[in-house]
This record gives structure tokens, C-alpha cells and sequence, in this order.
DNA sequence: CTGAAAGCGCTAACAG
DNA sequence: CTGTTAGCGCTTTCAG
């Protein structure tokens, strides 16, 4: 079957093709009856118009790209992430554009392949921000928002300074003094964290004592038991430990049985992130969900309001967390 | 910056564009001399090649399109599909091309957004099958393949009998016999898991008893619950579930110690797919690892042979699983 | 309200 | 080894 394009549509209705195009994009001023005939003849012959030609004309790909280069390499299989782009990509689609991931090829550099693909946007989901390549699409005058990282100036995150304020009151109220923080790479975001951690301690009398926060890693394999037993036996004796996601936090109740302790009963553990199966394991894991949804959204609009003025304004957008209660922390006053 | 074109290229060096082109694609004969000047200048101009305009004149748009269309809505966002999608990825990007969603969007069906960006292929990661617009795209001309469905021309499947029979031979060898298998949706692969369930008791001289196969879903909150309190107490008194997949069979943990039941001593449970989380649970879930790594390999490949070659033949790839051990089925025998 | 004409940036015969 | 000449399919002034 031949491609049908534009032209053949403006024959069967004994017109030009711009007659056509104006009516397929609602420009100008056609007559009713034309647009009838238009529309109709589209439907019979089956027409679909080109993007490839239409991108050409008009400069627009009506793409938006995603990178996923972090350093851990779990990217769209992190469920944080995942649900993430599913809700970005809703929002964008109702836009009318498409999402491509931004391949990271050889010797070409992100800017280069989005430059190419005339990507009228991108969204970095989880990237390596000490990468050049990451830095250079960043600052380019491509519109682009980041999840998580406030080094850009367009980011989305979840309020990572309230929500352990809120948290460390949670635990303060169950009687929680001796709380161990796991505190992860040298990033914005670890740092908020941390600081409401500081500002929790304050704010509910509890003393600060340094060797309460220790660094750690987000979740690979094997982390988890080195921060637990690091946390166990350097003498500080905590009744919880803060760790930096739930995936590093369920595999914290391994390390936690081993040692032939119970969670939530001899010792309280938290998570940070609300996947899934938070709720399923036992116990249920406190943790402070991210609303991926409104995450999602909010990278959306953003990148879009961006790309429609084409300003790039200083816009970092904190999207509340939401402790989920599990059975994970005790509380200490029964 | 005014976007410099290969016109600007060829002036830059002396010659026509037709020179830059074949030099930047490495067609024809040109001098040493020529291609070192013609990349220098390439390099010193910052050119980049236009894609919509490659696009537009070799009618080829090196995008391939990715199906999410499951009735749960689930998607990415389930570990399965978005490892995967990853290794889909990664080995399509190896090849130069790019991935994009194909976008779910009002009145444009599948097919029309597929030809309309000119999609060299598409993969369905998930997809409802029962839906005129999936079947539209599925039996079109454009190169496309399923995953773990066999219904399509063109599939990668994991080995769902074969596993499922070295799973019984294992439980049969733990000395279980009162086996209930939970059977998910009219499907193809899940009548295959059926198929091998049957056989592997034959083989190991279990006799079959109607009541041992339940119907059930795929992880759907709430599902497990009922699943494991109907299999219960049908009076049958099960040894062992083999539940369809592992975000519902660690859910089952929860009804289980709901009952009072201990997981791996009472009662026995085994997975499907291998989640990160199951090795992380307690106790570790037994269960089929799906090789997602092959899978969207293969996927690829068998993807780009079609394209590549322009042909259709009837090709199912079907994977080997794994069984995994983990520590929820317990051994009778002790 | 509709059309003519030019152009978006690149590739691909076919010559030479 | 390099250039000429047409397009690919759509949009967009500018006329009429």
C-alpha cells in the first residue's frame, strides 16, 4: 500500500495542500464545507500526516527526552523512578508529545543526540550530575527539568527537610532519643534531609551527637548489613536507624535478624521513598512516601510551561512527603 | 546560534553537500584528504545532522516504539517489565535506534501513531491483547514483537513449562504433594504453566487433582489474600502454593502470618519472576527467575532481524528460567 | 476563503 | 573521486 500524503488528500478534494494543512491544524479561515470534504476524504483515504516531514517544516519534534544515567545503573528498575516517568509520561502525552530516552552513545554527547532529535525538552530522571555530558545538555539553552537534584534550575523533589522534621517528631513521640540517620553521598538532597534531621532533634530537645549520622549508600547489594552492623556496634546503642530507601531498609531487617534482632520490637527501622512493598513485608515498613504522581506531573508542567515562553526562571518545585505508618518503629512508651 | 546545516559543511570545505553526506555516512569513494578536511570542519563547526531531515529523505526514523497497555495499569512500574525494557533498550541503542512510548491518545490508534512517526518497530511489553487497537498495530506491517505472549507472530517468552516442571520436581523432592497452583487469566503463557504443572506431576507421580488449580490474578492489591484463604480452606489442605508472581506471593506472606501460619514451615510458597525483593524477604522467596537480561535482548534482536530482513516468519524465543531458592518452601523430609 | 511558490536539511541516483 | 539534480511531505508567507 502506497503512503498517502498530503497531496493526494488535496486532489481528491480539488484543492492545494495548504487548503489541507490549515484545515488538519485549524489555521486560517476554510470554508465549512470544505473542511467536511477535507476531513472526510482524510477518513477514506487514511490519511496520516508525516511527522518526519511536518518536523522538518516546522522545526518542532513534539519529543521530549529522558535520561537515565545514574551512577548505580538501576534507573527505570529503582520503582521510584519508574513510577515517576509513568506519571510524566501521562502528562506529556495529554500534550501531544512523545517521550524518547536519550541514548548514551560513543562519542556523541547528550546535547548532540537531543540536537539531533530536535527534542523540545528533557527530563534528566536519574542522572549522574559530576558527568560532563549531563552538565553540558543541562546548561544548554535545551529546556530541562531534573528530579531530585536542585543543582539545575528547574527541579522537582520531593520535601526531603519537612518530611524527616515530621518523621523525627513521629519517632520522638514514640519515645525514640538514640536515632542513627543514614546519610548518603554528598548531594542537595541528602543534605536537606540531614539538616531536618538536625532541626527534628532540635525542635523536639533531643541532643545532636554526631556519631548519630553515618554515612551510607542508596540500595546495592550488600549495603544495607554494613550500615546496620556499623550502626549496632559503634557504642551508640539506637532504638532506630533512618535508612536512605526502602529497598536498603527491607534488606536492613536481613542484616537485623541475623543478629538475632527483632525490628520494630528491638529495634525500629525506617525507610524513605513508599514502594510497593513497603506495605507487604513484615513488618510493614514506616517510610516517608514520595508522591511520584504529583512528582511526575509537576516535571511536566514545568517542562512544559518552559518550552511554551521559552524562559528558563530559577523554579525548584518541593513536593510534599508523606510519612506511611507501618509496624516497623516501636513505640517505646507502651 | 543559527543552527549550521551540511550546507554549511560543504561550503566550508570547497565542496557539495552530496561530499559531506557520503563522507559523514561512509558511503562512496571519497579522497583522504576530502574526509579528514570534511570532519575537521564538521568538528570546528559543531554540525550536527538533522534527523527529521535524514527522516524525511530516507523515510527511515531509527524509532522504535514500546507498547504499555495492560489492563492493571501496572507497566513500567513493575520490575519485570522495566528490566526488561532496559535490556530492550540499551541493545537497541547499541544498533542506533532510539526508544520511544507509543502514546495511548484519544482518537489516533496505534497504527496511525506508529506510522506517523514512522516507526522502524515496536515492542509490546504489555499489553491487553483482547483490544481492537493493539491487535491493529500487532497484525500490521510494521515489524513487531510480544513479549510473553505467544499470540503474535513474534514473541520472547520465558520457558513457563519447562520451569514450572523443574519447580514440581523440586517440591517433589521436598516431598510435597498436595500442590495448588494458582492459574491466572486465559493466556497462552499461563497455559503453559498449567500444562507443565500437569506434567510435572505425572512425571513424579502425583495424581491430579482438579481442585489443586485455583483460579486467580496477577499482583492486584488484595488479590493474595483471597487466593491463599480460598486454597486454605477448600479442604484441601494444601502443602505448598505456587502463586503467579512474586509481589502477590510475598503478599501471601502477609494473609499467611494473618492465620497464624508460618511461611516455610507451615506453609509453603513459591513465586514467579524474581523481583529483587524476593532474595530480600523473609523468609527468601522461592521462586522462578525470569532472565530479563535474555530477554529484552532477544527482543531486540529479533526485532532488528525483522526489520533488517522485511520478513515476518513465525519465530517464538522462549527463555529459560530459573528456579530460585530461597527459604519459603520447606523440606517435608526433615 | 483559497492558491502559488519557496523552503525545512538531507539523501540518492546518475553523470562525469 | 565529486557534482547535478531531484525529491522526501509538510508548512508558511504573500497574493489574490
Amino acid at each position: 500500500m502506497k503512503k498517502v500524503t498530503i497531496y493526494d488528500v488535496a486532489k481528491e478534494c480539488g484543492c492545494t495542500s495548504t487548503t489541507v494543512s490549515k484545515v488538519l491544524n485549524g489555521k486560517g479561515y476554510i470554508s465549512a464545507e470544505k473542511k467536511k470534504e477535507i476531513f472526510d476524504a482524510v477518513a477514506r483515504l487514511g490519511y496520516i500526516p508525516s511527522t518526519a516531514a511536518k518536523n522538518l517544516a516546522t522545526n518542532k519534534s513534539q519529543l521530549i527526552g529522558v535520561v537515565l544515567h545514574d551512577t548505580l545503573e538501576r534507573n527505570i528498575t529503582n520503582e521510584l523512578f519508574s513510577k515517576v516517568l509513568n506519571s510524566f509520561r501521562v502528562e506529556m502525552e495529554l500534550n501531544g508529545y512523545d517521550i524518547v530516552f536519550l541514548a548514551r552513545k560513543g562519542n556523541v554527547s547528550y546535547l548532540q543526540k537531543a540536537v539531533a532529535r530536535g527534542l523540545e525538552g528533557v527530563l534528566f530522571l536519574c542522572a549522574d550530575y559530576s558527568n560532563e555530558g549531563i552538565l553540558e545538555l543541562m546548561n544548554s539553552p535545551v529546556p530541562n527539568v531534573s528530579l531530585d537534584f536542585e543543582g539545575n534550575d528547574q527541579s522537582v523533589t520531593t520535601n526531603g527537610k519537612e518530611s524527616i522534621i515530621e518523621l523525627v517528631d513521629y519517632l520522638a513521640s514514640c519515645g525514640h532519643r538514640r536515632i542513627v540517620f543514614i546519610d548518603t553521598m554528598e548531594s542537595e538532597v541528602a543534605h536537606k534531609r540531614l539538616e531536618g534531621f538536625k532541626e527534628g532533634l532540635q525542635k523536639n530537645g533531643i541532643p545532636f551527637d554526631p556519631r548519630m549520622v553515618q554515612k551510607g549508600e542508596y540500595f546495592r547489594n550488600g549495603v544495607a548489613e554494613v550500615e546496620v552492623n556499623r550502626a549496632l556496634d559503634s557504642g551508640i546503642d539506637p532504638t532506630v536507624i533512618i535508612m536512605p530507601d526502602d529497598y536498603t531498609a527491607i534488606d536492613a531487617y536481613r542484616a537485623l535478624r541475623k543478629r538475632g534482632l527483632k525490628v520494630g520490637e528491638d529495634i525500629s527501622i525506617v525507610g524513605f521513598d513508599g514502594i510497593d512493598l513497603s506495605k507487604y513485608v513484615h513488618p510493614s515498613l514506616t517510610t516517608i512516601g514520595q508522591n511520584t504522581e504529583e512528582m511526575g506531573k509537576a516535571a511536566a508542567k514545568l517542562l512544559l510551561d518552559n518550552i511554551k515562553t521559552g524562559k528558563k526562571e530559577l523554579r525548584h518545585i518541593s513536593i510534599n512527603g508523606e510519612i506511611i505508618y507501618g509496624s516497623s518503629v516501636r513505640n517505646l512508651n507502651k
